[in-house]
RNA sequence: GGGUGAUUAGCUCAGUGGUAGAGCGCUUCGUUCACAUCGAAGAUGUCGGCGGUUCGAAUCCGUCAUCACCCA
């Protein structure tokens, strides 16, 4: 290391040697230093600085440090623009870059594309708020053009904040390449910056997927969210049970008819009375609803009501007339058996209304307001109850209508009594307010044409879902699909390329609907060309076509004529209108694959890089996103979008529950990062990545977590403090090089082993599988064995010895280090580059392709077995019999075969060292007062008369002993069994021979050595 | 009501047919020159109940119990 001049001991004086020769990327960052290293990894100073080195060397660039042709690509889930990172995008994104980081060491041509989606509802939410809290005009009151306006200034304030925390996380994404799922758009500040347009590409698949007949217009009952005033797909209501009530309505019968009903009922629960009834009694939750009846459905084989199908009950209140019809829907054991309908606000009702033939009265507003002065409200209905009606209930609040119909209801006489009822309630997942079903014009994708492909892939095999059960999940919903309502009555959000002109009647000449004909087209020039040869072709003229323009006045008309010589008066031009609405977020989130590579255009990075990799999400957007991914890709492009789709754990607070804003569980990963470390944070949630569905964070383990770096960050303390840095970087591991020492063989040996988990673990997905070995390694075998066992060896007069010593641990440590990097990617850079000067940075460090079968030594791991069994059981004996700790002590081999002798004549300096062993002698007869500890191959005394209680060692070895039997007891058991013998692998019978000799052999010497303690009482 | 999953050490959970594991916590001991964000030693499990398949079941099947989540 060039600028670690200075000799040991000797501190360096005079200004920091100079920096080493500028190589890109930086070798090293420019601290010198002189002094030892640090006791802790000091995490707050080091992040930022090793981040910045990381983008200052581009070291995250697609393809950088590609080696080979493979690509690998991943798409960042895009978090909401305004949003802040929340637990849930820490454990995600640190997934994420462990792949990431993992193949781009490996060689492959890696991209990690970043950005963030414009979240219609959420981000208009985020803006109205804070003009609220600003004292600021309202939505309404800017207007659209002006609001809008105000959304991108927000967007570019928002603008690096999520990004910046996803860069404190360590996240490896290709920043030069930030994408939005608005980019582009009319209003967008960075419209001319070169980066994809998104906004361009979503219009394009919207005309393609309408010239297709994949998306229609329709008429449709939707979830009606009435404080944003929006239409919401059904993955954007949750239902939530509330406290109600059920209201039970009478509704008179027509013309005299009656029938008779049970009052009474015997004690095997048949009707022993009844009572002659001339109306029928609905129950409800919402009686406000009543007003848009249109009927009241019985079951077809319910007796009580059979002869009155057909036949009609007069709607209070409304006077309507409606009639009773036979619908399943209605459960002749719930209730009163009869149900009223309400079509236009009902799901189930609509349904009803379907098959009966019931009509659809809308009686609210869009603000869920009744709202009575449809034409529909009135017909065949006496225009003094209407006035009566709309003078008493229009305009008012439904649930203040709710309560003011209730009143009326008792005070009239046919309110037939209220139960208290705790029932579902839908809500809009935003809004948290009520959702209304409501009918309205609104696109639909007629996803039922499309799903096919979606399903096949994953059928098929060609996307992996992962892990398995979710394939289930996924199967049911497409399997299941519903249309899906992609308008929006939203201002923030792509606007609906369709514009609407005049439709004339049969002879083209009165304008019937003036907004009755639409045209699609990605641009005003398209949609002008389009009309003009429409209406020109329509109307045998030449007609000019005329676009609505933003923040203009309305014409007053769609149509305008010119009076022609002959009087006749002949159009001339029309106007058209474009459509208000916006796009569902996820119509433009579902093309997030394609668009932030530059489609349509046939860019390189799409031929690179798509279909991507692996898409790595939590489970609860699998319906929002991941199958509407599938589908659209598949519509648009006719290709999957993804190879693999991993789903992991939603991360939830101590007590299970999913974190969340409004019930105030939310950890910061930010303050974990800044109390911990964020390589602590990303090894704890890489660790917790395979515990189930639910993964609960614990500050407990990512203090675990912090120690393990400190652990590591010492292993390498060490080593610099013992010259393993004085001769540079280390250097490649040679199986040849001359490497005589059994634990240098027997370290690389387990280095090679750890190597092939890791790579196999992150293959699978199995991110807590690679974190387990590593720190198991790291730990417990790096530091907790071959450190201690290194101390001798570097202290060795022998420089042979050292020099071997100083090489394998060097290696060793860089071992660590790569392995490391991608869980741990801060503590890892900072150690690869103050410890020596290096070829290149450790985020680009060549991933290692050592195969265990090449580097494990059989005869060396035996042995270190054999010493690390033996030292483990002096320590333990000398624990249990109270030996002081510090005591040095002599062992005396009582058994001592050839193997046993070499391994400790081999390892001798360092059995002493970890086991406090004074000195060795060989001995023929067991002394009197001694422990005993059985190895393989040997039989080892401490004699120790004078210190230990014959009772206790007696105690210790039957105890030893009992458990030994217990499993010698298994074993022989099923070596005895001749199915099992007969069934069972060879391997496994040969395991099991092969275990069973071993701990007879130890029982035995158990056994004798009890025998002489007997001997001694 | 339908679906999916879970039940393993005090806690949080890995483990999918071959001798029950990790982290944290707990007990005892330790100022050994990498690390007290540490070291050494130790205790703790009829793997939810019952039945079945198997030479062998925490693991596969059935059933019951309890809990969680998703969809109505």
């Amino acid at each position: 290391m060039i600028s670690r001049a200075a000799p040991r001991g000797k501190p360096a004086l005079g200004p920091f040697p100079p920096p080493a020769p500028s190589l890109d990327p930086p070798r090293r960052h420019p601290r010198g230093r002189a002094m030892p290293m640090e006791k802790t990894f000091n995490a707050a100073e080091a992040e930022p600085r090793i981040y910045a080195a990381w983008e200052d060397a581009k070291a995250f660039a697609a393809g950088a440090n590609a080696s080979r042709a493979e690509t690998f690509c991943i798409m960042i889930p895009p978090p909401n623009v305004t949003g802040s990172l929340h637990v849930g995008h820490a454990f995600n994104n640190t997934l994420q870059d462990i792949l990431v980081r993992w193949q781009r060491m490996r060689g492959f041509d890696t991209l990690w594309q970043p950005g963030t989606d414009h979240a219609g509802i959420a981000t208009q939410m985020v803006v109205e708020r804070a003009l609220a809290k600003e004292g600021n005009e309202d939505r309404r009151t800017m207007g659209r053009e002006r609001f809008i306006e105000r959304v991108w200034q927000q967007k570019v304030e928002s603008r690096g904040n999520i990004t910046g925390q996803l860069k404190r996380l360590g996240a490896s994404c290709d920043w030069d390449r930030e994408a939005f799922t608005m980019g582009g758009a009319p209003g967008d500040p960075d419209r001319d910056s070169g980066a994809p347009n998104f906004h361009d590409a979503v219009i394009k698949v919207f005309v393609d997927m309408f010239e297709k007949g994949y998306i229609y217009r329709g008429k449709r009952l939707v979830n009606w969210d009435p404080h944003f005033e929006t239409a919401i797909s059904d993955l954007e209501v949750e239902q939530v049970e509330v406290d109600g009530k059920m209201w039970r309505l009478r509704y008179p019968l027509e013309n005299g008819e009656t029938y008779e009903h049970p009052i009474e009922f015997d004690e095997e629960g048949r009707p022993s009375d009844w009572e002659t009834r001339d109306y029928l009694t609905v129950a409800t939750t919402r009686p406000e609803t009543m007003l848009g009846d249109t009927g009241v459905a019985v079951h077809p084989t319910d007796v009580r009501y059979g002869h009155l199908i057909g036949k009609t009950v007069r709607l209070p209140i409304v006077g309507r007339s409606i009639p009773i019809v036979a619908d399943e829907y209605a459960d002749p054991d719930k209730g009163t058996g009869a149900v009223k309908i309400t079509p236009a606000h009902d799901f189930n009702d609509w349904d009803v209304g379907a098959r009966t033939g019931l009509s659809a009265i809308n009686v609210m507003s869009t603000t869920a307001a009744m709202s009575l002065k449809g034409e529909d409200f009135a017909a065949g209905c006496d225009p003094d109850d209407i006035a009566r009606a709309i003078q008493m209930f229009d305009g008012i609040d439904r649930y203040e209508a709710r309560d003011s119909i209730v009143t009326l209801a008792r005070d009239e006489g046919w309110l037939d009594g209220i139960d208290e009822d705790r029932h579902m309630v839908p809500h809009g997942d935003r809004s948290k307010t009520a959702i209304e079903p409501y009918l309205t014009d609104q696109w639909f994708v007629d996803t039922a044409k499309i799903v096919q492909p979606a399903i096949d892939a994953v059928r098929s095999g060609e996307t992996e879902i992962l892990p398995e059960q979710d394939k289930k999940v996924y199967f049911n919903w497409l399997e299941n699909i519903e249309p899906w309502c992609i308008s929006r009555q939203l201002w923030w959000g792509h606007q609906i390329p369709v514009w609407y002109g005049p439709t004339f009647d049969e002879n083209n000449e009165n304008v019937i609907a003036p907004d009755g004909t639409y045209f699609c087209a990605s641009s005003i020039d398209e949609v002008q060309a389009k009309a003009e040869a429409h209406y020109s072709k329509l109307l045998g003229d030449q007609i000019t076509v005329e676009i609505e323009q933003p923040g203009l006045p309305k014409p007053m008309h769609n149509a305008s004529g010119v009076a022609y010589e002959n009087g006749t008066v002949r159009l001339a031009s029309v106007v058209l209108t474009r459509d208000p609405d916006v796009l569902d977020t996820w119509f433009s989130s579902g093309l997030w694959p394609i668009g932030t590579l530059g489609w349509p255009e046939q860019t390189d990075e799409l031929k690179r890089y798509f279909p991507t990799s692996v898409l790595v999400t939590a489970f609860d957007i699998i319906f929002f996103w991941v199958a509407r991914m599938m589908m659209m890709q598949y519509a648009v492009v006719g290709q999957k979008p993804f190879d693999t789709v991993y789903v992991h754990a939603l991360v939830r607070d101590e007590k299970g529950k999913k974190m969340s804003k409004s019930l105030g569980n939310v950890l910061d990963p930010l303050d974990l990062v800044d109390e911990f470390g964020a390589d602590a944070v990303r090894f704890t949630l890489a660790a917790l990545a395979a515990m189930g569905r639910d993964l609960k964070l614990s500050t407990s383990r990512i203090q675990g977590y912090r120690n393990f770096t400190t652990k590591l960050w010492n292993a390498v303390r060490f080593a610099e403090m013992n010259g393993v840095y004085d001769a540079g970087a280390p250097t490649q591991y040679r199986r040849d090089a001359d490497v005589l020492q059994t634990a240098n063989k027997w370290i690389v040996g387990e280095t090679a082993k750890v190597r092939e988990t890791v790579d196999e673990a992150l293959a699978n997905y199995r991110f807590n599988d690679a974190a387990n070995a590593l720190y198991a390694f790291v730990w417990g075998k790096v530091c907790d064995w071959y450190v201690e066992f290194s101390k001798p060896l570097l202290n060795s007069e022998d420089t042979e010895i050292v020099a071997e010593t100083r090489a394998t641990m060097g290696w060793v440590l860089d071992q660590c280090m790569i392995l490391l990097h991608p869980i741990m990617p801060f503590i890892t850079e900072e150690l690869w580059q103050t410890t020596a000067a290096r070829e290149k940075m450790c985020v680009h460090a060549d991933w290692p392709t050592y195969q265990a079968t090449d580097l494990v030594d059989e005869k060396a791991d035996a042995e270190m077995n054999w010493v690390i069994a033996l030292i483990d059981g002096i320590r333990s004996a000398r624990a249990q019999m109270h030996v002081p700790v510090g005591l040095y002590i002599p062992v005396q081999a009582l058994e001592f075969g050839d193997a046993a002798r070499a391994a400790w004549t081999r390892n001798e300096t360092l059995i002493k060292r970890l086991a406090r062993v004074e000195s060795l002698s060989e001995i023929n007869e067991m002394p009197k007062g001694a422990i005993t500890i059985a190895a393989e191959g040997a039989l080892f005394c401490l004699p120790l008369a004078d210190i230990i209680d014959v009772a206790e060692e007696k105690a210790r070895l039957e105890k030893t002993l009992a458990k030994l039997e217990k499993e010698l007891a298994g074993l022989n058991a099923r070596l005895s069994n001749e199915k099992f013998l007969a069934s069972a692998p060879e391997d496994v019978v040969e395991d099991t021979r092969d275990a069973a000799a071993v701990k007879q052999d130890e029982a035995a010497k158990l056994k004798a050595a009890l025998d002489r303690l007997a001997d001694l009482e």
